[in-house]
DNA sequence: GTGATTGCAAAGCGTTTGCACCGTA
DNA sequence: TACGGTGCAAACGCTTTGCAATCAC
């Protein structure tokens, strides 16, 4: 049955739109990152589709995001260890705060930098068109876990 | 003959103080890197150390470039297409202004994100640790050629 | 039925490692 | 002389491509 407030059902519909047909390999894969709250790898992907796909191959992961970063409904992220991962992308423009310790990503958009982009292009004669920002922190939850093992 | 206010004297000086020989091979990388304006994958660096040391090899060069990150003379920095480039690092925390044209980079320090830090940080209950700002622009002389290219 | 999509295998690419030789200190 | 540094070749992991079979529409 489908859930109409889950983000997938709008996701199938976009794909569909797009002239995408929808299968039992994309389906899944839109599943485990339309789902997931942390930033995964496609090998992470992967693994996680097969668990409702067991059918599904690496490739057919790849091809997939590649069609979700298309229509912006997935994320690419860059890490300081393994490069690429992605993530549901958020509506609108906005920034990821990461945890470093499990991945979990929160999109927030406290988008104030305006004044500092425009003091930096004049004094450098740039053409600003795109700013990433990125926050890497430790969340709530590896934080209390982090004090449980100190105990131990 | 050195030229002592050039910066590649100093990272001659740091590399030895940290143990690390002096070798025709580093000193080619590091005076490729330390010299340039861009931005540049192991690949392009390897390129251009080879002009004036054609016998080193691409491995060296990423050798080279890991003890110099390890030093923090050299700033990984992560791009959308090809992934890892490179460029010197400027002293203290600092961001990047990266042309999308040729590449270069300018190093700012305009750095008062303190305050939202501290708001996102309460908000999503994240210790933050790190933070990491791009700023994508075209810079003056690639505007220029631009409409110079427009006018043909 | 038709054409997009899939999975497999293989190729491709950037990066790392093993190892014997070389060159700096 | 000793030992870090080097270059070659090969291994490695991730990603992309070629292709025939498959499946949604």
């Amino acid at each position: 049955m489908e859930n109409l407030s889950s983000p997938t059902f709008d996701w199938f519909g976009q794909l569909s739109e797009k002239g995408y047909r929808l299968t039992s390999a994309n389906r899944a894969v839109v599943e485990v990152i339309a789902n997931s709250p942390k930033v995964l790898s496609p090998a992470e992907v992967f693994i996680e589709a097969r668990r409702s796909y067991p059918a599904i191959g690496l490739v057919t992961v790849y091809r997939t995001l590649e069609k979700l970063e298309e229509l912006a409904l997935v994320q690419k992220v860059h890490l300081h260890q393994n490069c690429h991962g992605y993530i549901a992308a958020a509506s609108g423009h906005n920034h990821l705060l990461i945890c470093s310790e499990c991945g979990r990503a929160e999109s927030f958009s406290g988008d104030d930098l305006s004044q500092l982009i425009a003091t930096i292009s004049k004094a450098y004669k740039y053409y600003i068109v795109d700013h990433w920002l990125q926050l890497i922190g430790v969340c709530q939850n590896c934080r209390s876990e982090a004090k449980v093992e100190a105990r131990l």
